[in-house]
DNA sequence: CTGAAAGCGCTAACAC
DNA sequence: GTGTTAGCGCTTTCAG
């Protein structure tokens, strides 16, 4: 494996001018550098990029913390991160914790002790935020990609998505179907972190001067099975509901499953619509109709905040970015109320 | 950031003595340990591991290459390879190369530039071959996750995996259940990677004296979209189908959604059989019956020897290693013959 | 324009 | 047991 002085005895230089043609630095002679260049192909070689992180004081890794990958949204935002972060010639170091606080905190240890130039976090409601303000403090750049929660400043740099207005179009496609008796399926606990989402659909029905009783909503159901678990109950419950609101895809697939097992026509029957648009949405039958998160510029804006925080060393103030607004997709889940369909 | 000679100095010892109390190498006296441990401890210092690979001559990740992952098997299988890997005290750099070769050859080259101490390639098929072969001549470990062409040998040490197997399983389970009449979907072209299900399959008829026609498979869907497209026109192609056999879970799932779409009753009117068991197969309804592949145990193989090479610089010849068979897992989407039941 | 020299933070012999 | 001495492969002043 060849090294930058094998390069430069061959071109018949020092290794300073090889490393020079080859960062575009410093002025070198056209004919020297065509020299080293025959030689560097020659000896086919490669830069070694543990070396140069080292005399540069910094690798050209970025870290992505993932909670867990059960949730397809999770690979495919990581995709999104690696894209952003590859275009400006970093790699992604994917650290999957699992939900293990244990692996998480050997992740960050390890990043710490600068496997990667700067760390992600996707979701920092699974994630052990002081270990990651510790980081942080030792001047390790840090960014929650994800921030939904817009009534708490972030205890780091994030970038902000409007979960809480997600939930609002959502809510309002439905009325505007003519829908009033809406039950909901929220992902997590009643504290957790989809309670802005399932706020805005709240207060979406509030202000349009439709109920919405305690009995129509269910909380801490965020897989596949558990949405439609949490259908099968809601649906025992309230047997009049028209459409459901559920503050995950997953979750939402659930529930159209459910559906289908009860014989319940979609959306004849019932009207069913998620939040993110995962790939999955368009892929089932049917087709559901969600709110989609910008997830794609969400990756970028965290992506351009860590390249931020690593130049400008003096770490400014945590500050937070707004990404596009999420945006409904109607598809083939969500309908007119029938009057003349009534159930049971 | 604190460094070694930071805390050496605090300990009132030498850089090296740190190492050692850290690395548990050398003897150390108990109380200069001590001593060492408290200063490592007020610090807050982390080893550096960039300093480290490039003092040990080999960095601490070994990558991953995935070539796209649009089907949900990469991201699970991804997450078993680094479970492995870190148990092992690795970190796995992931690199999607998106099917695009221009950035797989920019991974490669990077990891070939010791980025990571080798590379584990998904799939081999759709990655360029002979760059691994280059990296590999370079002195780089690679190998292959799932070489399923059992009539070649890898190029490249690799970890079997028996898909021609699968595809007999599959088929049995068919036959056992009284079809006759079986179409198959597969999701490669008719020389593609799949080849070797199709095959097993197809023998697995033979060998039961059931006929099979060229009209009843269709090639290159592998995506859910495809394969429901694939059934469709399979089933509109020779409509006494009674089962049909797809060489992946992803089309499966199409080939399921086509049949809700035409009224077919699953498995009532229609058998359906995938390969892999990925998890969506259990939470999608009807649930699918499947040939399950060992992944955690591929990965974990490819995992080994990725680090048998790495010992021994020596690389043997390219070696091949079987992983456990795969297992037929019955769910939902398949079921005995009707006769009374038969269609159009 | 090119070379010489120092050093990034750590490890690994080998002395003492 | 612990310190000394060299590097690992590269970047980066600073001379020449």
């Amino acid at each position: 494996m060849a090294t930058l002085s094998d390069v430069a005895r061959k071109a018949g230089v020092t290794a300073a001018t090889v490393s020079n043609v080859l960062r575009n630095r410093g002025k070198v002679g056209a004919e020297t550098r065509e020299r080293v260049l025959a030689a560097v192909r020659e000896l086919k070689y490669r830069p070694n990029l543990t070396a140069r992180a080292l005399a540069e004081g910094k690798p050209s890794t970025i870290a992505l913390i993932v909670s867990s990958i059960a949730n397809p949204f999770y690979p495919e935002f990581a995709l999104a991160v690696e894209r952003a972060v590859r275009k400006l010639g970093y790699f992604l170091l994917v650290c999957n914790t699992n939900d293990d606080p244990a692996q998480e905190k050997a992740y960050l240890d390890a990043v710490g002790g600068s496997l990667a130039n700067g760390v992600l976090v996707m979701n920092a409601d699974f994630v052990q935020i002081d270990e990651l303000v510790h980081l942080r403090e030792r001047g390790v750049p840090v960014v929650l990609c994800m921030w939904e929660k817009p009534d708490q400043p972030p205890p780091l740099p994030s970038v902000a998505v409007d979960f809480h207005r997600a939930g609002i179009l959502a809510a309002e496609h439905l009325i505007a179907l003519g829908h009033r008796r809406i039950g909901a399926v929220v992902g997590s606990e009643r504290t957790g972190n989809h309670i802005w989402r399932y706020r805005g659909f709240v207060e979406a029905l509030a202000r349009a001067g439709i109920e919405h009783r305690d009995e129509d909503v269910i909380f801490g159901h965020d897989t596949i099975d558990e949405g439609r678990s949490a259908a099968h109950t809601l649906l025992a419950r309230v047997p009049d509901l028209s459409a459901i609101f559920v503050s995950n895809d997953l979750p939402a697939l659930g529930v159209l499953q459910a559906a289908a097992e009860m014989g319940l026509a979609v959306p004849q029957q019932l009207s069913v619509i998620g939040i993110t648009d995962i790939q999955l949405a368009h892929q089932v039958r049917p087709a559901l109709t969600t709110v989609a998160v910008p997830s794609e510029e969400a990756a970028q804006q965290a992506v351009e905040m860590i390249m931020q925080l690593m130049k400008d060393e003096g770490a400014p103030a945590p500050l937070l970015r707004e990404t596009a607004q999420p945006r409904l997709v109607v598809r083939a889940s969500t309908g007119r109320l029938l009057t003349s369909s009534t159930r049971s």
